[in-house]
DNA sequence: GTCTATAACACGATAGAC
DNA sequence: GTCTATCGTGTTATAGAC
């Protein structure tokens, strides 16, 4: 149930996100999302085509908030290593799992090209955006080879997006923060210790 | 559809053992998996209390399987980077994601402690195995620290779980096949060169 | 815009014949 | 052991009143 300071296309849309996030596509029925929006039968189907066209608007939204929440680490002070471990170490809601990579296991959402863009480009978007961090590391001399940017960036996405997967079948974020915590014990490897001319 | 050289009872688990993986506990209803075992309603309820019961009975088989083939590569030969490199290697139906894995994210799955249980288990065991022989490792002066064994065998596992997301994502092996260069390539800064006196 | 009614089918299971 | 029949409920809509 949502507030009614929200229109009911909203609603719609903030019930989907929220079941799409528990229960993934497949686990989600109109019924419940009209439910969780307080909202009828009709309303739904006067403001979205159907089921998939609800999800779309859901996943775009989710994907948007994703990425600004990945941004804000990412784009913030310090060096390219602080920058990587301030998005590693960010607040989660590490026991619900990432509401954008656990679309990718389901069916019906892969299926869809429409339903599946928005997954893929958020993902990569984030895979970009980190080898771009690494690079810039080595080119400042902040960080040390042998390092290829694209590939541990891939590594560093990994982590979270699995990170998830310990957090959940543990049932403890814990889990989630150890796996952190090896990467980066990994990748403190390539840093260089801040030296005179530089930042201190 | 399953040979009919393997009983009504192995074909209804296989069935469900693929419709688990490709669908998961939600998406795969018991009509699909009779059609798919070629079995009929009273065959599938004769042999199985129910969908949780059979549903219990293909993950422990998916749980036992994939240990096995996880240990045949810890258990190999070489030292344990090789062993790592190994496993993390190992050839798999990375599109298709892992099927103990996605059912960390399957809601009714880690809502039933027996369903969940097989789950939890395997990926503990995998973590402790990866920990046991990264531990061997530094004992043995083939990897060097700072390396704490328990934290990254937790990012290993963590790597080859987000590699899956990543690679359906992308629609691409190859992106799962990257993330674990980008994980090599950290652990690599810490493998102590063969020198005389030990295996060469 | 939102409501209720209805539809056609799928879900998960039980009953009982064979 | 396997089959068909049946059950009550849920799913994903469409229709049409208000």
């Amino acid at each position: 149930m949502y507030t009614r300071l929200m229109s009911t296309r909203d609603r719609l849309v903030e019930a989907t996100r929220e079941l799409l996030w528990e229960r993934g596509y497949v686990g989600t029925s109109p019924k419940a999302i009209q439910q969780a929006a307080g909202a009828g039968q009709g309303s739904m189907y006067h403001h979205f085509a159907g089921k998939p066209d609800l999800a779309l608007a859901a996943i775009r939204r989710t994907a948007q908030e994703l990425r600004a929440a990945a941004e804000a680490a990412l784009g913030g002070e310090g060096s390219a290593y602080d920058r990587v471990e301030a998005y590693l170490r960010r607040e989660r809601d590490v026991l619900r799992g990432c509401p954008v990579g656990r679309l990718t296991m389901d069916p019906d959402v892969m299926a869809s090209p429409q339903l599946r863009a928005p997954v893929d480009e958020t993902l990569d978007w984030l895979r970009g955006r980190l080898a771009g961090i690494l690079q810039e590391g080595l080119e400042r001399g902040e960080l040390t080879g042998p390092l290829d940017p694209e590939a541990v960036a891939a590594t560093v996405v990994a982590t979270v997006q699995g990170g998830y997967v310990l957090a959940r079948s543990s049932g403890s974020a814990a889990a989630f923060a150890t796996a952190v915590d090896g990467l980066l014990l990994l990748l403190s490897a390539h840093k260089v210790p801040a030296e005179q001319g530089r930042s201190e």
